[in-house]
Order: C-alpha cells, then sequence, then structure tokens
DNA sequence: GACATCATACCGTCTAGTCGGTATGATGTC
DNA sequence: GACATCATACCGACTAGACGGTATGATGTC
C-alpha cells in the first residue's frame, strides 16, 4: 500500500509470469521460464520476491489491476443505460478474442485449477480477484434489473457469475480446440438469454452479420 | 482395442489417477502420488505404462469410459421425449454435485488448461473426449429442435457446447470458493435459457423448490 | 521354464531456493 | 567536491532435494 513505483525488473517478471503461467500453467512453470521471458536473472528475481508463492500471489493482484484499467478504458464502459453497457460487456469479450490463447483466457481461472487444494492463498486470491470482477458486472446487471425487469426473480449476482462461467469454460474449449470459436458461440447464446431476462425484443448486435 | 480385461493394478493406478489429478492438476501430480493412493508400486506402475504422458493418455481415455456408462446408466436417459431427456440431462448435471470437488469436477477440463500448449497428444485426446460427450448431446438437442423449434437461427452443436461450457466455467468457480453453489445457479440459468430456446413455458423442474 | 506382475534400489536431471559478491547511486561529513 | 558509508538492485555459481525413469531380481501362475 505505500508502494512506491516499483522497479521495472519488478513489472517485467510480473508481466512474463501472466504470460508463462497462463501458457503452461502454474506447476510447469519454472522460475528460469518467467526470468527468461523477462530478460533477467534469477538474481533479481529472488531479490523482489521471496518465493514462487509469493509471484503468484503478486500476479494475480497485478493481473487485477490490468484487467480493471482495461475494461474501465474500453468504449462500453461509457454507455449511460446500465444494459446496454452489459451488453457492451458481452460483445466487448467477443471482440478482444485476438492474437494467441495465452493473449486473452484468464489467469486466475488457469491458476485457481490448479492450486485450489494445494494453495490456500493463491486459491484465495484467485477468488478475490474474479469476485471483485464480477462484482463490478453485478452492478449493472442490478441496475439493468431495476429498469427493465423489476419483479425477476433470479439474482442479479447470479447472472453476474453466469456470464463469467461461460466465458470461463469457453476458454476450456478455446485451449482444446486451439481456437477461440466456441467462446464466439456461446458469447451468442449468452446474448440471446440476457435479452430474454431484460425483455429485450431480439437485436442484431452490432457486430453480428 | 484388442485389450483383454486389464490387470486390476492397472484399473486402480488409473482410479487413482482420476482423483489426484483432479485435485492437484497434472503438472503438480508425482508418479509416486498416484502409486500411493492406487496402494501399488513404483515398479508396478512402469510395467502397466510407459511414461507419465502415456498415463495421462490412459487416463483420459479412461475417463470418457467412466463417463460414458455413468450417464448411460443414469434415470433421465431413458425418457423417451428428447428435450426431456435433455432438461434431465441438465438438472441430473445438478444432482451429481455431491461430495468432494474431485469427485464431480472434470477430468479433462482441468488436464486440458495445464497442456494444451505443450503436450499435443494431450490437448487431443481432452479435446476427443469432450467432443464426444457434447456430440451425445447434441443428438437430443437436434432431436428437440425438430419438434420444438424447427425454424430457429442457432445451431444444435452450438447449444451442446453452450451447456458444457456452463458447466467447466461453474466448476472453476466451485474451485474458487471451495462450493459448487455457483454451478447449480448457473445450471438454473441455463435451464431456464433452453426452455426459452425449445419455446416453453417456464415450468418448474423437479429439484427446482 | 516362460511369462506377467510386481518390489526395491538406484540414477541423472531438473529446479526452487541460497549465498557470496558486485555495480550504482544516494546521503552525510569535512 | 572529495571521500566514506550505506541501501538497493542485480548477478550467477552452487546445493539439496524431488522426481521421472531404469535396472535387477523376486514371486506367482500356466
Amino acid at each position: 500500500m505505500t508502494q512506491q513505483t516499483p522497479h521495472e525488473s519488478n513489472t517485467k517478471l510480473l508481466d512474463a509470469s501472466l504470460h508463462v503461467i497462463r501458457a503452461k500453467g502454474y506447476a510447469a512453470t519454472t522460475i528460469d521460464d518467467i526470468c527468461h521471458k523477462a530478460g533477467v536473472t534469477k538474481g533479481s528475481f529472488f531479490h523482489h520476491f521471496k518465493s514462487k508463492d509469493e509471484l503468484a500471489l503478486a500476479a494475480a493482484s497485478h493481473w487485477g489491476t490490468m484487467t480493471d484499467g482495461f475494461f474501465a478504458a474500453a468504449p462500453y464502459h461509457k454507455l449511460q443505460d446500465p444494459l446496454q453497457r452489459l451488453f457492451g460487456y458481452v460483445d466487448f469479450r467477443g471482440e478482444i478474442l485476438q492474437g494467441e490463447l495465452p493473449d486473452y483466457t484468464c489467469l486466475l481461472g488457469t491458476l485457481v485449477q490448479e492450486t485450489y487444494a494445494t494453495h490456500p492463498d493463491i486459491r484465495a486470491a484467485c477468488d478475490k480477484g474474479m469476485s471483485s470482477h464480477i462484482a463490478e458486472l453485478t452492478r449493472d446487471v442490478e441496475a439493468a434489473k431495476k429498469l427493465y425487469a423489476p419483479k425477476a426473480q433470479w439474482s442479479a449476482e447470479s447472472v453476474g457469475y453466469f456470464i463469467q462461467a461461460v466465458l470461463q469454460g469457453g476458454f476450456i474449449f478455446a485451449k482444446a480446440k486451439q481456437n477461440p470459436d466456441v467462446v464466439r458461440e456461446s458469447l451468442a447464446h449468452l446474448r440471446r438469454y440476457l435479452e430474454a431476462l431484460f425483455n429485450q425484443p431480439r437485436q442484431i448486435s452490432r457486430k453480428e452479420k
């Protein structure tokens, strides 16, 4: 909290770890892998981080900071209507499926799968990061519900989790097929569902042909 | 394919690996872990499997056999109407969320996350296993579509993948929260969506309070 | 006695983490 | 402004242990 701007090597190591862990998984990632990718030495690594596990915690936190900024800066975020902002989010998640798999998949989803039973603190950090992203989403769902479906039975939070589950699950198939098409098609189903939940007539989304 | 009934140790090793890999992940699982859990020695392990990677392939195949049998024997499978069978599947997936996390999460989803970039053959085996399960599901979706929504635009296959994505994504949150409630709530959303897709009036499912 | 099924000791490599050391630059003192 | 002192950042050889895999031989079964 009393952080100065961290040193460049520190940031390079964190950025490298985001990529390498998403590509190889946490256990298979070696410290040397990360150092090599970051272009720093092992001595430097252990100057900045006490252990591999501590790096994972720092990486999870770094991931949260990165993604918060990324989504806050996205164009959909400026829309006034909370429902439009929600649709904007879903469409945006489809638009960013570009480049290699480690560029668009979720670090926390990968990390938690491997560590939930063996590394309680890393599991908790993943939970915290994902929950905070979902809480942000849930605020829009809640506001949209008040406006468009005030009497509906479902909870806004469960919708937030549902959206993320579709994404996380889609990423698994993207990895299995080396191809994000399943994510795109699942997002199309998700959007159709959200339209129904909020009593919106079927409409063609911006990016849909 | 010309398999005799495999020796007991072989099966014990495979069963053990299903559990251990789902708990710790593939890379963090050691051969000794699996031997210990199976109650056999390392000599036996290497008598039955050439390497750890070969075990992973055998485990993926074993998983497919197990789950095929498990779902084929489930009560919903006897229903005549394909749409009821589909709803039966979704409800059944909710009902089996019992016991510890490694008891109900998906081996292939866990495995593919860690290996997709580094172990092409394991990745392919996971893809094959998941695709085959989805193909089975897709047959019911297709049949139900013919009956209840013949003109709809969506493809049956994309619905099959969507269902699995919701499950796989839900498992990630179950791991993060050590609790399958997110899966249950996501399955409730999924069911509501499927009812809409097939033009079914909202109905209270058997297990819903 | 031949073959499958182990059991045990062992080997070599890989890897997280250590440790002694250096480079750089800030701060204080005269 | 010269010099001592010290903190931070970094380097890379080294180590101890873990882990995948092997070698060898025992035991049972036909």
